[in-house]
DNA sequence: TTAAAACGTTGCCATAGAGCAATGTTTTTG
DNA sequence: CAAAAACATTGCTCTATGGCAACGTTTTAA
């Protein structure tokens, strides 16, 4: 079950079995089904997710009532919706299972008391949002000056399990088009 | 010189002007011309920024030779090409003034010495990365989804300083659009 | 296992934004 | 302060993408 997440935290700092066994109890399993919603919009986040297997998007509705995905959660991947979990506002983001998904479930709380009391969490935790901020940038600068042609090859070198395993609607969504011009595209290359 | 670094500073964490006065040597004035270059493209970043006056901006060439606008730091704000200053590879962004601007400059060490060693520095860090993922998700949902006319309506109401007080040039160029779509945005206002 | 639902593809037309050229305005700099 | 450079605006045309409709295929669920 912490199989998983230790190889994660071990791959980025020192540490070791016994420090591990001491704090992962606050880390709940977790099972979700296929479409299952982990959070809706309007609800406020309260835990922080760890991915077992499986997989999750995060992804709000816009005014259009068009699903925009930001973000994939792949095995041994964190995800939460940090802007409510940071302020406890209501989020504007839903977190959805794509597949059936094994998750590990952190309450805020006992998050942030790790991160504070636990170096190692310190670590892991600036480690997570240097490279969510860093896929961010890319991210921006992709759909800024790219045609989606350019975005879509892009993706095939970088992020390959992106199009081997979701479908065309969802990668339509991530890609910032409609599933029609996906299609054109992919008639394109 | 350090008086806008203590605020900034003092709003988010608990300190006192002898813990400061402790550390703040290690970032060093520097005054920088109008259109001067503080990093090129393929130069490794080696230092984190606090703007004390004047403005920043954040960008790369794509390969049509376009500007790309990722972020401006005005007064009061921290900014470095982080992708280059983590990984310590060749930066593919340029930092570069819009204004004569006064800068305080930490270099990587110092700065990652003061993280690890002082607990507020540690959480001006968070705060830094936190803020900036937020910042970034929301730009990345308002480049996916929104026409260009909804996000200059919306740069009015949440960055009017940016608005303000940069050129349509650099205003296109931050919204991913031309500066005649731009210019004939503002008159549909 | 089969009917219903969701998905993917493609033709057709509509539209937002790109890009060039021409012109006037503002800013820069010697 | 004057000449040069950079910038802003607007007409015209072109292109990438959107959106609907139709149709075949795959997935889902009773």
């Amino acid at each position: 079950m912490y199989e998983l997440l230790f190889k994660y935290i071990q791959n980025k700092t020192e540490i070791d079995e016994k420090t591990f066994s001491e704090f992962c109890h606050y880390f709940k399993p977790k099972m979700v089904k296929k479409n299952e919603y982990i959070l809706r919009e309007g609800e406020v986040c309260r835990y922080n997710i760890f991915v077992n297997t499986g997989c999750l998007k995060f992804y709000l509705v816009n005014d259009e009532g068009k699903e925009l995905i930001r973000y994939f959660a792949f095995e041994s991947k964190f995800g939460t919706a940090l802007s409510s979990l940071i302020t406890q506002n209501p989020s504007s983001e839903y977190i959805q299972a794509i597949e059936k998904t094994e998750l590990l479930v952190i309450s805020r709380q006992d998050f942030f008391y790790l991160v504070d009391t636990v170096p190692q969490i310190n670590f892991i935790y600036r480690d997570i949002l240097e490279m969510a901020y860093l896929t961010s940038q890319e991210r921006i600068y992709g759909l800024q000056g790219q045609r989606a042609l350019q975005q879509l090859k892009w993706l095939m070198t970088y992020q390959p399990k992106i199009l081997s395993r979701l479908s065309n609607k969802v990668i339509a969504s991530y890609l910032g088009v409609t599933p029609y011009t996906l299609s054109r595209l992919k008639s394109e290359l």
